[in-house]
RNA sequence: GCCACCGUAGCUCAAUGGUAGAGCAAUCGCUUCGUAAGCGAUCGGUUGUGGGUUCGAUUCCCACCGGUGGCUCCA
């Protein structure tokens, strides 16, 4: 008999690959107050010296292009640095070029960066008509925050850094003399427009973002990065292995899903499913519309209306197009009285919602307007709320064990106490409450996580889990998230075991995304090389004359009969290039056959990844494939 | 939504103030070949859409649509 450990328990080897360290993200690990993207070391290194260097110097370049020009903040990033600037009109490539000009000329003249602590009000003097940096000198006066916007405990000194002409209100450290920075390793990369301190209602800055690098070299990989990354961007390889498109009648944000999308659909669905079954989840169905009443009670209308498309009204009433699939499935909980006995209860959908996400935040796959979610409501009570938690973290292990997702960072989404009654439900005990409840799930299950204030959904905390896309921007793959907040306004109850009526708590999962972030990602994630199982076509047979046309056709008819997506090739093409032809599309197997194999009864199999393996017998083959596609291998 | 840039054939790209070409793909022939492109022919575009300037616009200007890089926002 099987001893009853948690099942979410053998997950938690995962700690040690928690971190990417790859992106010199921080690890942080329960820190309260720091993001995870500050790096300590990095902010410790020779690099991030010369790339916040290397901003002043942009930024002195800049001003004496536009003596006008007001300056707000200008930090190192990962691979480089920017600054915002004010001016008094927009920059054109041609002005990049001439400042990156003017930055060489600078370097070249070795000025030293000198340090001078200051008085609030001498800062105030001497940026005087800088009223980004008036407002920045002030915050630090008051000791409330960084120029980034960060929290400090204490109140920090203020310093100048000069260098050449160019003073600049800045905590450093830089590098001693402009001459340390190889001026071949610093380019300008683009101009974007920025709010000032990150909010929409302040004013739009332009910001210049450029990269710099000790050696010549070193920028040169790093631009090659570039381009490679480019080479693996779900929107070209997703276009190339037609999985899917976009249609500008159709509608921004609205994929169209070719065949092969439909059958990385399918067999994640199935997964899915199988997956579920095990963890004792039921499917339900729930319909695309609902009336506005639904909304409001689920409150999603005052804290998500922006992001929904408008109503629509028959017959007096207003219906609005479901964007996310919760109050239905409450709606299905509260369908008949619920005992203790009967949770928990897990309710599983594929559902498709519809959000009116902003036109400039589509991004291919990875962010749209329409979108199949991996749903699930879990309704429990508070006793069963650990157990519940954790296996929904144990299904992310299991799914990412089978994708060898290995890169992501599992961020604890909590309130912060300004969103209160704007962002979040205003109800902070139950919040302090249920974040607590979070963190020490996490912490008996012994799983690594980074804690983020102010990320988390209206009605609760939740684990994210964070993902970065091939060209690095950021995205929550899959979520679990606690909601204390819904299930009373549903007047959701269940009799517990002394018979009193009690509201369960809900839990929102999504480990397997939505459909369309999901295959973004693995489309990136593998590089268009899906395994055997994902593949849309996973065999390609090709005849070496029109002689073996025959024995061509017979060998996909039986692959299809046994479950394989088998193709023949009976183009005119030469061998070769269907050979080639099959390699584009990232066919895992191609089976080329002659005259030998004809009267042999074999199969001369080559791999996408060129190896061979020439007279294999076809029963050998498709058993080899089959056990490929049962167990979902990694394997080629 | 905001700022900037971009939009030529299914795809990748070229060209010009005098209405456009190439390669690949597709189609049709020829070729029958042993592991990443055989040869030839044909087809394919009101240069994203609408307006304006001009004798003439695909090229210049404006608006809209769509995309890209960011900001904001998020599964």
């Amino acid at each position: 008999m099987e001893a009853r450990a948690p099942e979410w328990a053998r997950a938690f080897w995962l700690r040690r690959q928690m971190i990417d360290h790859d992106r010199q993200f921080a690890v942080n690990i329960r820190s309260k107050r720091m993001s995870y993207k500050h790096n300590e070391k990095y902010e410790k290194s020779e690099l991030y010296r010369i790339r916040h260097s290397a901003a002043h110097i942009m930024a002195q370049a800049v001003m004496e292009m536009f003596p006008e020009a007001k300056i707000a903040i200008g930090p190192p990033i990962e691979n480089g640095f920017y600054y915002d600037f004010d001016l008094p009109r927009n920059l054109t490539p041609e002005d990049l070029k001439a400042i990156e000009k003017r930055m060489r000329q600078i370097i070249a003249g070795r000025h030293p960066f000198v340090r001078k602590v200051v008085s609030a009000e001498e800062a105030k003097k001497v940026f005087a008509d800088q009223p980004y940096k008036l407002e920045l000198i002030e915050n630090l006066e008051r000791g409330s925050t960084d120029e980034h916007g960060n929290p400090l405990d204490e109140k920090p000194e203020i310093s100048f850094y000069t260098h050449d002409t160019f003073t600049d209100l800045c905590r450093g450290p830089h590098v001693e003399h402009t001459g340390q920075i190889n001026p071949s390793a610093v380019k300008l990369l683009s101009v974007a427009g920025a709010y000032w301190r990150g909010d929409e209602h302040n004013p739009q800055l332009q910001r210049i973002y450029g990269t710099a690098w000790k050696t010549p070299q070193e920028l040169k990989d790093h631009l090659h990065m570039l381009e490679e990354a480019k080479k693996r961007d779900h929107r070209k390889l997703g276009k190339e292995l037609d999985i899917f498109t976009f249609d500008e009648e159709v509608g921004p944000g609205l994929p169209l899903w070719l065949p092969n999308g439909g059958i990385i659909i399918e067999e994640l669905e199935k997964l899915a499913k199988e997956i579920e079954l095990a963890h004792g989840y039921e499917r339900v169905r729930t319909p695309h519309l609902t009336k506005e009443a639904l909304f409001i009670r689920s409150g999603h209308l005052p804290y998500y209306a922006e992001s929904m498309y408008p109503p629509m009204e028959m017959e007096g009433v207003r219906y609005y197009i479901k964007p996310m699939n919760c109050p239905m499935h409450h709606k299905i909980f509260a369908a008949r009285p619920r005992s203790y006995r009967d949770l928990p209860l897990r309710l599983a959908e594929y559902g498709t919602c519809y959000r009116y996400e902003k036109s400039g935040e589509l991004f291919g796959l990875m962010r749209v307007r329409s979108m199949q979610m991996n749903d699930a409501h879990i309704y429990c009570s508070e006793e069963d709320f650990e157990r519940e938690f954790m296996d929904v973290i144990a299904m992310y292990m299991e799914y990412f064990e089978i994708f060898g997702i290995e890169k992501y960072i599992m961020r604890f989404s909590t309130h912060d106490k300004a969103g209160l009654g704007k962002k979040y439900v205003d109800n902070e005990r139950l919040w302090l409450k249920t974040e607590d409840m979070v963190r020490q799930a996490m912490e008996n299950g012994n799983v690594n996580y980074v804690e983020v204030p102010g990320e988390a959904a209206f009605y609760g905390p939740k684990i994210d889990v964070q993902v970065w896309s091939a060209i690095g921007k950021e995205f929550t793959l899959a979520t679990n998230q606690v909601d204390f907040a819904v299930p009373p306004r549903f007047d959701l109850k269940f009799k517990n075991s002394r018979g009193e009526d009690e509201t369960p708590l809900c839990i929102h999962r999504a480990p397997l995304s939505t459909h369309e972030r999901m295959i973004g990602f693995l489309i990136e994630h593998y590089a268009g090389k899906f395994p055997v199982w994902l593949a849309p076509q996973q065999v390609s047979i090709i005849p070496i004359t029109d002689d073996q046309n025959e024995y061509t056709v017979k060998l996909e008819r039986q692959l299809k009969a046994e479950g394989v997506r088998a193709k023949a090739d009976l183009g005119s093409d030469r061998m070769n290039a269907k050979i080639r032809a099959a390699q584009k599309r990232q066919v895992p197997y191609m089976l080329v056959v002659g005259q030998r194999e004809v009267e042999a009864q074999t199969v001369s199999l080559r791999k996408r990844d060129g190896s061979r393996q020439n007279g294999m017998p076809v029963g050998e083959f498709i058993q080899m494939v089959k056990e490929r596609i049962v167990t979902r291998s990694p394997e080629l």
